[in-house]
RNA sequence: GCAUUCGUAGCUCAAUUGGAUAGAGCACCUGACUACGGAUCAGGAGGUUUGGGGUUCGAAUCCCUACGAGUGCACCA
């Protein structure tokens, strides 16, 4: 039984009883630290119902629960805020709950799937910070998900065909020289990136070759000879040219063998690929659904437009005159498509904000069409990585690489950690040590990224994102590590954990930690429902904080009562494992020693 | 110009969704190691929540307004 929803459905019976006739909403919150208790009742919205003073609703209410209660040992009422205290018998009933329950924080299967779709990537440059944002959400959002009881399905969409990858294979046709991933010694997704830069040069040395012949710069930059060739290269392309659909699968391949490898180093994986090449002609059907449905309207040209005036949105255009598609179009048939695959009760999107205007078009659409899994679309929208010197921009060359980032803080995070660690890694072998290192360098990085809301614009900071100190991955791998020293210097006296441990009385801090504890299904629950692996990190931390003052104010191996011990060794265990399992979450692993 | 998101300590972020005296970390200052792991803990200082109005028992949170920043407004993707 949950304790905060014992407590709430005591007040109401609190209410029924002291109020006859009247009934509430009874929501409670932590008490704020500087008061005693553990839970807190607000009266202040019941005086006009009950036609009492806040106060005396309070003392009223209190005074019930301590009668009555099973679980309530104490009450103070300040102003209009009942505090109730929980009695430590609860306390630890919670305790023995949680630590002989192996599947804590899982929740029921709900039999609904939930697809998320995040790093969708175009072929043509490598992985950035802005992708390791978008890709350790979209991770992480869907353990949360799975662990919430849904059926998830991580999917992604890959960008591999169109005007940006003709131009890595124009240039790398022009200056390749046969060049490999083998022979220069680079992943593929930067060896092509490299030709996609080359191209840029080239095509603008034209441009400013042309203006300063007079030519305009709107006309020169369509005119000049390298965007015609990629135009004409597009052509072929899409006519099914041999040579030039095996030079675009050959790069290709090179580009999703390097995402690979970056995927596999971060530890994401997908569970389904989807691929534009495929899916770029899908949609049409959709349009003259809409047609025949009224839903869409042509226009004199032949082109095919909705108006969403009444949704706030405006007139869009989904089908040009040509009748070729636009993005929209193409969007319309692959989200059919991918529940057509899966049958979705929900679709995810983890795309970055400057898409804000065309998912809530995408889905106004798909709800005039009268999609049954419309009402489950959700655009999970984050806000951009800026650097301190600023924004990141691709054409000052100011963007920062996954790879390279990943591996400078694995590096910074070793050079800290050896210093740190002061000879503690002695017996770690070489491989282990690297291990060690990579987890702690991943773990910093992933956690800076992730305890922020998503929606909010974040600034990168290198320095801090290595930091093991304070609000740190790092600090929070450090408490499960030393937990896990603790158990194991536990075993080697030969202490035996029981299963259930007897009820004392407990300090502050350790109702405080238990309180966390039996708090963690709740916000689980509460992460899932608003996608927000942030809730998680900050709970996360807590966790850890709180565990590390209970650890310095009390003795654990050192106690002589041994209920007391046995009690304070159950609390580490499953502190211990609660921090395991919310990194987990994150995506981040945590070390038995470091 | 229109739409939209945001503005909280010197810096980076919280604030349980309208609740108490707005909390953490970093940086700065002071204290705690014959240690169950000091990669830690305790304490100090730091705020007119961008400004102004409103709504109510109560506002960082909701409404209006001004200022500042981002993003979007293609028969591009």
């Amino acid at each position: 039984m949950d304790i905060q929803e014992k407590v709430e459905t005591d007040i109401l019976r609190a209410i029924a009883e002291c109020y006859p006739g009247q009934s509430a909403v009874v929501q409670l919150s932590p008490t704020k630290k500087e008061f005693e208790g553990q839970y807190t009742f607000v009266t202040f919205p019941l005086t006009k119902v009950l036609r009492q003073a806040p106060a005396q609703i309070g003392q009223t209410i209190g005074a019930w629960l301590l009668e009555n209660s099973a679980v309530v040992s104490a009450f103070n009422v300040v102003q209009g805020f009942l505090n109730i205290s929980i009695a430590d018998a609860a306390w630890v009933a919670v305790l023995n709950d949680i630590a002989g329950n192996p599947d804590f924080g899982t929740l029921p299967k709900k039999g609904e799937t939930v697809m998320v779709e995040f790093a969708s990537p175009n072929t043509n440059k490598p992985l950035h910070l802005g992708h390791l944002r978008n890709i350790f959400l979209g991770d992480s959002v869907s353990r949360i998900l799975k662990v919430n009881g849904y059926d998830v399905v991580k999917t992604c969409i890959v960008n591999d065909r169109g005007v940006h990858i003709c131009k890595s294979m124009l240039a790398y046709q022009r200056f390749g020289d046969g060049e490999t991933p083998g022979s220069s010694g680079l992943k593929g997704d930067h060896l092509i990136g490299k030709y996609y830069v080359l191209f840029d040069k080239a095509y603008k040395a034209q441009v400013e070759e042309m203006v300063a012949a007079g030519t305009p710069k709107e006309e020169a930059e369509k005119q000049a000879p390298l965007m015609q060739e990629v135009q004409q290269m597009l052509r072929q392309w899409e006519q099914g040219d041999s040579e030039t659909v095996s030079l675009w699968r050959k790069l290709n391949n090179w580009v999703y063998a390097g995402f690979d490898a970056t995927y596999k180093s971060i530890g994401t994986s997908f569970d389904k690929t989807y691929y534009e090449s495929n899916t770029y002609l899908l949609g049409k059907e959709v349009v003259e659904e809409g047609l025949q449905k009224g839903v869409f309207y042509k226009k004199e040209d032949n082109s095919v437009w909705i108006d969403l005036t009444a949704e706030g949105l405006d007139h869009k255009l989904v089908l040009r005159s040509d009748g070729t598609s636009v993005y929209i179009t193409q969007d319309l048939g692959t989200t059919d498509l991918k529940d057509h695959d899966f049958h979705t009760n929900r679709q995810i999107w983890v795309v970055g904000n400057e898409q804000d205007y065309h998912f809530n078009v995408l889905f106004a659409i798909l709800r005039r069409l009268g999609r049954e899994y419309s009402h489950g679309l959700y655009h999970l929208s984050y806000g951009m990585v800026d650097l301190p010197t600023g924004k990141m921009k691709s054409r000052e060359g100011t963007v920062v690489d996954a790879d390279d980032l990943i591996e400078e803080t694995t590096n910074a995070a070793s050079a800290a950690a050896d210093e740190a660690a002061k000879g503690k890694l002695d017996q770690f072998s070489e491989m282990e040590k690297s291990a060690l290192f990579q987890m702690l360098g991943l773990g910093a990085l992933k956690y800076y990224l992730l305890k922020v809301d998503p929606q909010k614009r974040m600034q990168f900071n290198p320095e801090e994102s290595v930091d093991l100190h304070g609000n740190t991955g790092p600090y929070i791998q450090y408490v499960h590590a030393r937990i896990r020293s603790i158990l194991r210097k536990a075993a080697e006296m030969d202490i035996v954990l029981s299963d259930t441990v007897e009820a004392g009385q407990l300090d502050e801090v350790e109702q405080q930690l238990l309180f966390l504890l039996s708090q963690y299904p709740q916000r689980l629950a509460e992460a899932g429902a608003d996608y927000a692996p942030s809730y998680i990190a900050q709970y996360a931390y807590e966790l850890a904080k709180t565990f590390n003052q209970f650890y310095d104010k009390l003795s654990i191996l050192k106690e002589a009562n041994p209920l007391t011990l046995q009690t304070r060794l159950t609390m580490a265990r499953v502190v211990g494992e609660t921090i395991q399992r919310s990194m987990g979450l994150l995506g981040i692993e945590v070390p038995e020693k470091m």
